[in-house]
DNA sequence: GCGGGCTTGTGAATGATTTCACAAGGTAAC
DNA sequence: GTTACCTTGTGAAATCATTCACAAGCCCGC
């Protein structure tokens, strides 16, 4: 982005938006990679932190739900970019089975099970009506996925072992809801 | 949900995946609504909420991006459910322009300041790439746009007055990848 | 109307996160 | 080598959020 073979973490904050302190405790969280008097060489700092949060590493994704949201994420470049890949889209609908989101095709969610038990994926997205994201997320937890990131507008539980995170779009509108309304206060 | 005229906050702690405690503490920052040894009456609760979150009326909402995720939102019933309505999608590529959303036609994104003074949407949802999303939110906060939901993998900034949220699924997914690198210590 | 059993609302305690502030260590110019 | 100047890494302080715990209030049965 910048020439610069080094960067200080008052240049790392502006760009992502937060405090030089900030950045220096995060960091310093995983080892100690600056230089003092100089910053951080941007090629070591942005190799460390690879190999940290393993993207060095391809990781599989299934998509659970081929609708609107499931095909939305199954085309988003921003994951493939990253070492993601998606290997498999299931629904339940007869009439989406049989498509082809991105190259991929829609498979019957009946086939979950035994494909995720071939494929081994890492990851499993949840794209699917809030009633039907507890049984989706139990099955995939059952079959062995240990990561889960969650669509549907519900709060899931899982078991201990696993990761669950949650994109909550409706509620973040709502929240800007409750700013407008509050605005001049 | 349940025939329960009223709810205790155990019981909304327990549907919202949180605490009791918690729950209590958060309506109490509104006001107080419970009855005491009885719990909270879900019809006042939902429209005392309704009211203080503003759902009660309806929000215009402008998408500024028709690709995979701009055109994923157009369609999510999610949004219109909670009183927002879309007036308007907004691309730059040519090839979109003219198409249809869900019924909204895409328009050229040449219009979009035109279109804020007339239509005056309350929010608009940014969906673009990341490269073009900090042009792109000045020009709708300039036609007098007051609350942003980026979905761009990119901080952004904005005047005070405005209010910014972001969605990063790309962050989600590395979030989850070191979770999974640091499964077993 | 009184007592037992619930549940709220909220201070106080605890825990987590962010910010402050500065010694220690490094660069670069001379 | 020495000096002037930066920037990191990190304890300590401050702020923010969650959890605890309990007095106060309300319903209901008798």
């Amino acid at each position: 982005m910048h020439g610069h073979q080094t960067i200080s973490s008052g240049e790392l904050a502006a760009q992502g938006g937060t405090t030089s302190a900030q950045v220096r405790k995060d960091l310093s969280f995983f080892g100690s990679f600056g230089k003092r008097g100089l910053g951080y060489s941007v090629s070591a700092l942005s190799s460390s932190l690879r190999e940290i949060l393993g993207l060095g590493r391809q990781w599989n994704v299934v998509i659970v739900g081929a609708g609107k949201i499931g095909a939305a994420l199954a085309q988003y470049e921003g994951f493939r970019d990253r070492g993601f890949k998606v290997v498999g889209v299931y629904d339940e609908d007869p009439a989406r089975v049989g498509g082809t989101l991105d190259g991929v095709v829609v498979r019957d969610q009946r086939e979950l099970e035994s494909d995720i038990m071939k494929l081994k994926p890492h990851i499993a997205l949840i794209a699917v009506p809030a009633e039907a994201a507890q049984t989706l997320v139990d099955r995939v937890v059952k079959a062995g996925v240990r990561a889960i990131l969650n669509f549907a507008p519900t709060p899931l539980t899982v078991p201990e072992k696993v990761t669950l995170r949650s994109v909550n779009m409706a509620l973040e509108l709502e929240i800007l809801s409750y700013a407008l309304v509050n605005a001049g206060e």
